[in-house]
DNA sequence: TTGCATGATTCTAT
DNA sequence: ATAGAATCATGCAA
């Protein structure tokens, strides 16, 4: 008989042990009772726990099987990583031994007790700042990303994001979707690139993680370690993998600002409207010198009619003004024009509504000639 | 290349 | 919020 099973033969063994094993109070109540063995045991657990690797696997199993209760916490260290695998290939003693140690009524209740004391002590002192509140900066980064369209849903959001961050940076969008497809093609490939990058990262996270709670789980049964101790382990790695993630959104971001600045910024770039556009507008324009100022609707009314956006027509109007007045003279040629254009516009359609009032009219195109002021009006 | 035309932006006043 | 004014930046013809 070894070390362990003789003492766990002697927990056995204490007064009264015999129910609710499973449950580390009522183990502790009941260990409270006597002092004497309390003592004992918890000697030999500190003999155990003091002994180096190499004297326990010596003492323990002699020839071919690995310390237990020994040696570092940590998984990812030395030896520990693939010692406690429950392979087949482990020799039969071993493997006897193992079983009859795991499924020993009083290995549960030993076990809490000793990952209670393992939390109070050792643990406490590592994992002070645990819970760590949802980084500002890390959110920050998902904010932009999320806006820039880069994460977030699918198809779309780009672009409309693309075309919202137009709209927030000039006021006037030239139409958004027209001038902008390399730009999402750009933004395209840079969130393609991001989430490729994002899922090996989480894959591997997520890998690692197992990986390392596998082995927690199968040290858990010849080691005292709490499902608390990996439930942290866990989040010391993912800790770890965030802080690449957020390296990852950062250099997102940054590719994602100098794109915008290349190309959206240039929104000054400017198209002339076509000609019947620059008609249409001209026509109201010279039409309503008195009071050049289209309201809401007409302005949506030119906008539709020019296949051009309200605040451009506002643009236009507002130049056309100033223009206007500061140089009368100059625009005096095309204000005749158009006068007189809306003059025989306006004579087709009056002509036009008689012609079917009374079809027999004569002389329906014959009208006098536009009367119009210097400044162009009727 | 240059100068003018023109759409867009920015600032200020109302 | 809107208009006026100044200015910027680009388009385009000469």
């Amino acid at each position: 008989m070894d070390d362990q099973t003789r003492m766990l033969a002697g927990l056995g063994g204490l007064g009264g042990l015999t129910q609710d094993v499973g449950d580390p109070d009522s183990v502790r109540k009941q260990l409270g009772q006597p002092q004497q063995d309390i003592g004992d045991i918890l000697q030999q657990i500190m003999a155990i726990t003091d002994e180096s690797l190499d004297e326990a696997q010596a003492r323990c199993w002699p020839e071919e099987a690995p310390a237990q209760w020994g040696g570092t916490d940590d998984p990812t260290e030395g030896g520990g990583a693939g010692r406690g695998t429950a392979g087949g290939a482990l020799p039969l003693n071993f493997q006897h031994r193992k079983h009859a140690l795991n499924c020993h009524r009083m290995k549960p209740a030993l076990f809490s007790v000793l990952c209670e004391i393992k939390e109070k002590t050792v643990l406490s002192i590592r994992g002070v700042q645990e819970e760590d509140p949802p980084d500002p900066q890390i959110m920050r980064l998902d904010n932009m990303l999320l806006a820039e369209g880069v994460s977030g849903p699918e198809k779309g959001g780009g672009s409309a994001a693309a075309a919202a961050a137009a709209a927030a940076a000039g006021g006037s969008p030239n139409d958004g979707s027209i001038e902008h497809s390399d730009y999402r093609a750009k933004l395209a490939q840079i969130r393609q690139i991001y989430h490729s990058e994002l899922e090996k990262y989480e894959q591997a996270c997520s890998e690692f993680t197992n990986h390392v709670m596998n082995l927690l789980r199968e040290q858990s049964r010849t080691r005292p370690i709490s499902p608390k101790e990996i439930e942290r382990m866990v989040s010391i790695i993912h800790r770890k993998f965030s802080s690449i993630q957020m390296q990852l959104k950062q250099s997102t971001c940054e590719a994602v600002m100098i794109l915008r600045s290349r190309f959206l910024d240039a929104r000054r770039k400017r198209r002339n409207f076509n000609k019947q556009a620059t008609e249409v507008l001209n026509e109201y324009f010279y039409s309503h010198l008195s009071n050049p100022y289209p309201s809401e609707e007409a302005k949506e009314e030119l906008a539709k009619k020019c296949a051009i956006t309200v605040s451009q027509v506002s643009n236009w109007f507002g130049n056309k003004r100033i223009r206007y007045k500061k140089n009368i003279g100059k625009f005096q040629e095309e204000a005749n024009l158009y006068a007189v254009k809306t003059a025989v516009d306006a004579a087709n359609v009056s002509a036009q509504a008689s012609q079917a009032n009374s079809p027999a009219t004569p002389n329906s195109g014959g009208y006098p000639a536009p009367c119009y002021t210097p400044d162009g009006r009727l």
